[in-house]
DNA sequence: CATGAATGAGCCTTCATTCAT
DNA sequence: AATGAATGAAGGCTCATTCAT
């Protein structure tokens, strides 16, 4: 079952709109779905149709990248080397959400506007968690650590890496040390 | 050069402000200048009188927390086991950053409302600083992590620990089970 | 001079709006084009092509009650006893006003949308015109009522049967009650 | 335990805000917290400070008719003419709604914004139920009539005169008449 | 004829901040 | 110093109506 698709000039607006909210959450700006309809422009109406809360346009706005994560994910589940794998993931994951401030929005969220989202929250999770497993079945990985844990810790890393303060350029290199530190140990090996 | 000392009344009602603002953290309630104003009681313009903006009455607020561990981190410097020392001082403030949602905020906030936060934040990376370079001098430490990482990878910690949404009470303990994984690694040693 | 018959499927349209039209009355709920439309569904254009105004939706849903109630009052005119003519018309116009929420209000409008409307409503007037005059010549009916106050008391004692807020199932007899006292008089006769 | 006195100022804008309310519910316009603010003029705020709600502020308009009718409610209990005195207090009761629309909106609202107002319902409650029951031991009144029915007649009959669609002034003439035809009977008596 | 996307005025409400008392 | 009334920008949302497709 699909959605009807959209008239031509529904559709026109819909990608004006989802531009615009892309844009501002580039820039940082909260977003309002006043504001977006103004930048547009189109009436707010026309927003309020298409994306009946803040969230809602949110999502729509990170669900490429979540589709492109989740592709990543699915990919990495082929490496026969699980710590590779798992480290491929996490990393990729890491530079996608400090690179694009809607992924960390919609992986903190508790709760989901979009059905769409849901799903690709799941896949992702699941495509972690079969990660983090396969590597702790081979010895890799504390074994205290579990599947629920690995999306926080994501959004701790980027989290942290927005702290720092370091330039947008220099945030993902920041993110990736920090990814490292966590997987390697702070304290160095052996002592 | 110090501030006039408040008349006997004045103090009286910047007590009661200070203590009805710790109420709304620990609740969790945003702090609203005119809702604190209500609930003390006082007139609003005396709750701007003593403190101008949110942020201010949030920084005072976190103060005497910030200053506990400030002195938590002068007593570790004495212990002789650099990452013991080290261990210690971070754990003791990742445990207060997920008690307490004054300091999460004030920690992350790129610039502070009152100067005696600024001085309090510099002693503390001061100290976390010279925690870590004695453990990384001991050769305890990843090369690769300076002073300037340490806030951030707490206030990361602090967070994942929000994300995963245990209840208040468990934090704490997923806060401490983030913190031990990053000291050691994800990544079982000798793999 | 008709209107032009519709087309087969226009035709359709028109029955299953006014169908929808009608359930939303009963449920209380207020006309609003677009929610009808969306509710039959089709789209609002087409609503609001047959229906211009949601006035003009309401008389349409509240004109057969008004024609059933023009031929009661018709037959009624054949009784022989002036004044059991006029009451039963009035406990029919009652009963109907109190439980068809459309009826009240193209009622208590002061203008109306379409036409037939005015028709059905001059018709009411008429008859029950007639039925006053024919209880008052025979001396049944105090002298200072006039046609013109038929309908507003007829309104006036659904509305009061509204007011008292007992449940739809009770307000009929509430307002048999109502009416009955209006007839009769609040003070008992002789006294 | 009366409200705290308002300081001159806010007392003026209390005064000035429900002022245009009276003219507003006077002129027919239903009330809206920001058109009355406009119309003042003061902030929205300070409309909403005052009168949280619009039928708050309705209810404040209409207090004062509400006390002038309990007041002379309770000289109706002196008089010693039972039939005589439930007249004149229904009368003036619909003098009253009929003359202003607060009234009746209030009469007929379901539940009241302010405790006054319930007060004040239910003094004239009171007052017109014993009036009533007065009249009715007297065997002046037909039995089956209640106390709860004295409030749901005179919004009909109010609503009735409305209906009926006469000039302002004229309708209180009309109200009066319908008050005198419910009372003694639409039917002569004896016949 | 039918569709339904678009419009945007308009209402509601909150809250940070100022300033007369 | 304290008070708290006033302000009004700002944001949220709905809905009647139009008009391009």
């Amino acid at each position: 079952m699909t959605t009807a698709p959209l008239r031509k000039d529904a559709a026109r607006n819909w990608e004006r709109i989802v531009a615009v909210a892309r844009e501002l959450v580039d820039e940082g700006t909260p977003l309002q779905l006043n504001d977006v309809a103004r930048r547009v422009p189109v009436g707010v109406g026309t927003v309020y149709r298409h994306f009946p809360t803040p969230e809602a346009l949110l999502e729509t706005v990170a669900i490429p990248c979540l589709e492109e994560l989740a592709a990543h994910g699915e990919r990495a589940l082929a490496d026969d080397d699980p710590r590779r794998a798992l480290t491929g993931f996490l990393t990729r994951t890491i530079e996608a959400q400090v690179t694009d401030a809607s992924l960390s929005a919609v992986a903190a969220a508790p709760t989901d506007a979009l059905p769409r989202t849901t799903e690709l929250k799941r896949t992702l999770s699941s495509v972690g968690g079969q990660l983090l497993d396969r590597a702790r079945d081979a010895g890799a990985v504390r074994p205290d650590l579990t599947r629920d844990d690995l999306v926080p810790l994501m959004c701790g890393i980027a989290y942290a890496a927005t702290v720092h303060g370091s330039a947008p350029a220099a945030r993902a290199e920041t993110a990736r040390r920090y990814l490292t530190a966590l997987l390697e140990g702070v304290y160095v090996r052996g002592r």
